[in-house]
DNA sequence: TACTGAATTAGTACCTGGTGATAATAGCTG
DNA sequence: CAGCTATTATCACCAGGTACTAATTCAGTA
């Protein structure tokens, strides 16, 4: 018969392992001695049996992949992909909900992050050298989940030549029902060119 | 005389070094030998000169500071740090807005940044079991800059008991200052409060 | 009872990517 | 030539491991 009274023990302080170096993944084999009570060597083959690399080979892909993140993230002005960009008229973006955008327990995206796809746009989609949000009217029209692709599609509803102001509409589908709305009024810095060219007028709402 | 024939070199060996190391931390010396054709002992006392740690140093800060971001950005909940809350009544947060806030260019607040934090207190302030946000209604009154620290304050206008919608309002404040102001509407599930299992607000799940 | 076998511990050799110190050399320069 | 800087060469040592072999413990059982 399998040994249950010992294996227990050895299951549980794999838990607690990957639970540890999860919360730290900063710890040396010698400080997980200290905390699991047993030798280095079991803590050697526990991660060898969990997969667990050694200390520097974590801390080199986390390295790298904060490299990539920064990369990707950080230096990005935009949340969201910009599929589609006519500048001054429309644009569109899409973003896809992960984990990290959702409240954990429901699986429902926080507004801010729908909020935040439909700003980036709004403010993508002014050709100007300085654009900023000035004011917004927003509607959640239903909820967003987990994995579900955003469609954000923004309107440049006017630009007119002289002002600072622009007024831009955002609407957000998944599939095709729109989960989001958003009237943007958005500054524009003062040096814009003398091209009125859109002849659009609310042709929605 | 200063041999500037020779200082030369060196300098420039300093300037390739740390060029080449920018943009890949990931090198070790004895590459750093192939590429710059000195020895190990010229590689090592150039980083010493130059302030650069060695390579598993250059992992480990990259890591730490990726670990802080994923902790700080993605894992939390909300945006901010609450420092006060009086459920359905008011509530304060704290968020200094980093380098990763900004628009590089000019260190101005993306807007979606102020408005997270906003959003974030408006939910976390009603106290039940889900609150989403509805709609809002938002004025960005002046541009936050890099290391600004924005103090947002909710003040729970409307819980009637039996409804399903809140009204919070959100005023934040750099100094005195208010840069942002935000009317939201929260959608709350049906219980107001569901007494099931105690400290709920405790999770912040 | 003795045997089996998993789990654990111990010990050794070796590895990478370094630090720190000391010393030798090269190359120019006044 | 001496004097100087820059460079290179060794050597001992370190952390945090891998890889391997061997011993020990301890429960279950044939």
């Amino acid at each position: 018969m399998v040994p249950i009274i010992e294996r227990q023990p050895k299951k549980q302080r794999h838990q607690q392992l990957l639970r540890i170096i999860e919360e730290n993944p900063f710890v040396t084999d010698r400080e997980l001695t200290r905390l699991l009570k047993v030798s280095i060597q079991t803590i050697r083959l526990d991660r060898m049996e969990l997969g667990i690399p050694e200390l520097r080979e974590r801390l080199k892909l986390m390295a790298e992949r904060s490299y990539d993140a920064v990369r990707s993230l950080q230096l990005d002005e935009v949340i969201g992909e910009i599929v589609d960009l006519q500048l001054d008229k429309s644009g569109i973006s899409i973003f896809e909900i992960q984990k990290e955008h959702v409240f954990s327990r429901t699986g429902i995206a926080r507004g801010h992050h729908v909020f935040a796809q439909a700003n980036s746009l709004a403010v993508a989609v002014i050709n100007d050298e300085i654009a900023l949000t000035s004011a917004a009217d927003i509607r959640f029209l239903r909820s967003v989940r987990l994995g579900e692709k955003c469609i954000a599609k923004a309107f440049v509803r006017s630009h007119s030549g002289g002002k600072s102001k622009a007024k831009v509409e955002v609407f957000t589908y998944v599939g095709d029902e729109m989960v989001f709305q958003g009237h943007f009024v958005i500054f524009r810095s003062a040096g814009e060119r003398a091209n009125e060219g859109g002849s659009e007028r609310a042709d929605r709402d």
